[in-house]
DNA sequence: TTGTATGCGTTATCAA
DNA sequence: TTGATAACGCATACAA
């Protein structure tokens, strides 16, 4: 039972195979069909329920409506970064009637499999999100140069002519400090990972004033975003008898992290400590006190990349983009919140 | 700029096209090539960059090493039911070097559009899952009958030669119920959603000598399996003065609105009142006390529905399968769990 | 050991 | 108003 193609329909209604792709494609140009016959080529489609073949269609017009998404997750599970950020590219996409290939890969030589086969010529172009594979930057960027449109979703740029949308990881750093010395905290302490975000808790403390002590930071090493690098941490702070008022964290779940150790150990949290996660998972909702956190929009990032991509598939010029990131204020941090 | 063909290679190496092919795939069949002309062949291809087109093998080989993957979510946020499955179908994907095409649907006409682009031959078949779109039955088992591997899945499966991936439901709600009977409850209310679930927690209840009683119900409706409907039921058992020392809930969410409402009032959380989730999310651990809640392994179901749908397509006679749920024990249900 | 010819399904150019 | 033909890039049966 092999597929009908426009030959079939071409027998069955007794003319020529051209003539039925001009009709069923609307592209008569120059030349004029009679209504009857027109009606009898769709008809005959109809009925034999014929489909384009997208290859033969690829192969003739040299596009294919297929974009490549290429991304190495990351955050923790139940962050929901990299959910939100495929469903956002995922909207648009559709919106445009545009098929996406996804792949998840973790290893630059997944990676690396993913960019030939994007050279295969059986996608238009890629989206290339999460973790950024710098190891491979000369690759990405000869596909780049060969033609291929790409769009990166990554803290910062990989290269210059590869447009991407990033978010201010230091402004994070810097909006959780900030609120928490708003919320009247001064001996703020941090829970940290990311370097940048890092960066921008040392400039707000100083900004504000406020003394950044060692023994009020806690690098999470290996234990990154989990949950037990916030208990981990809150533990030592403890020991430390550091006379914390609040903790910026590094992700939501090591807040839940902190904040579950601190009741544990009869510190009540907001009124003692304040504390604010980070991502804004749909959990923060459910902990109590639900935890005050910062959205990085990767939504809005997937969205704004898909634009971004098509305006560059088309021909554009397209500036790479830069994201604010979004404070929720929930009780953690002892706001108005919620 | 254009793509480096066989042609091209052909002409630098000063050989036929065929000749080109039969070497770049080690494909000679009968026929014998001089070692060094197969070199300069292999030189040229690589210094040319060159890469298959994908395209014209799809039209050449009628085959596409790409999968249609339509999913209409479901789950509330966080709960990973989706984001399991995916990664499931898209890890063994990935190993047999297979493409993913993947959509997220929720309409009935985007669900259509993506069966009719199946069958524009970009795909060598699809695997549905999530929520079914009953409507759609006949459309997906046409495809089917004209021969394109399908599989789903789904609570129960969509049509006799369509093979489903399933879980258990009404097992699901059984474990529940059956693990807070063993906990020691013999008042054991059930919010319930899912009707499957909801007789499995029936069936329990009666083959345990429990008395399922009205009052014990609750009917989450329009707030399906949100937080909201957790703490919108506690108050209703509450309320209701009906005497409950346990609740099987129908999500995690459900859980956590129950245990922070109960917890609000005073109710202790296991020891007057034990409660179950649903689905394992991965928040489950970070609620205090942390979500007694079963696994309905969607990322299991991914993997195996993919390995079904390469068996199906190479010929093979696929028969559906049925998953069973597993028990996470945690605080909430009072068991020795974590 | 190498090359030629054909066709996959489509569309565009040109001829009738 | 309609049809024949070439071409997209590739793989294969067959000829040389």
């Amino acid at each position: 039972m092999s597929r009908v193609s426009l030959k079939d329909i071409a027998q069955s209604a007794d003319v020529s195979i051209s003539l039925v792709s001009k009709v069923l494609n609307n592209r008569l140009g120059t030349t004029g069909v009679s209504p009857e016959l027109a009606d009898k080529i769709r008809q005959q489609a109809e009925k034999l329920h014929y489909r384009q073949n997208a290859s033969a269609i690829a192969l003739r017009q040299g596009r294919h409506d297929v974009i490549g998404v290429i991304i190495h997750r990351y955050g923790e599970p139940g962050s929901g970064l990299v959910e939100n950020m495929v469903e956002g590219i995922s909207s648009i996409a559709r919106s445009r009637q545009k098929k996406l290939i996804l792949n998840f890969v973790e290893t630059d030589e997944e990676f690396l499999e993913i960019c030939k086969s994007a050279h295969q010529g059986n996608m238009d172009g890629m989206i290339i999100g999460g973790l950024p594979h710098m190891k491979l930057k000369s690759s990405i960027a000869r596909l780049r140069e060969n033609g291929l449109p790409i769009v990166t979703i990554h803290d910062r740029p990989i290269h210059a002519e590869i447009p991407n949308v990033g978010i201010d990881q230091a402004a994070i750093g810097g909006l959780a400090t900030l609120h928490l010395v708003e919320q009247g905290c001064t001996r703020i302490a941090h829970i940290f990972h990311n370097e940048k975000r890092h960066d921008g808790y040392t400039d707000a403390m100083g900004e504000a004033g406020l003394a950044v002590e060692p023994e009020l930071l806690f690098n999470a090493g290996t234990m990154r975003y989990s949950y037990l690098a916030g208990e981990t941490a809150a533990t030592a702070f403890l020991d430390r008898k550091c006379g914390f008022d609040g903790i910026v964290c590094d992700s939501d779940q090591q807040a839940a992290g902190v904040i579950n150790l601190l009741q544990e150990r009869g510190i009540r949290v907001p009124q003692d400590v304040k504390v604010t996660g980070m991502d804004n998972a749909p959990f923060c909702e459910y902990i109590r006190p639900s935890i005050t956190s910062i959205s990085q929009k990767t939504r809005n990032a997937g969205e704004l990349a898909m634009h971004m991509f098509l305006e560059m598939e088309s021909g554009g010029r397209v500036e790479g983009a830069m994201l604010e990131p979004e404070l929720f204020v929930r009780q953690s941090s002892g706001g108005n919140g919620e």
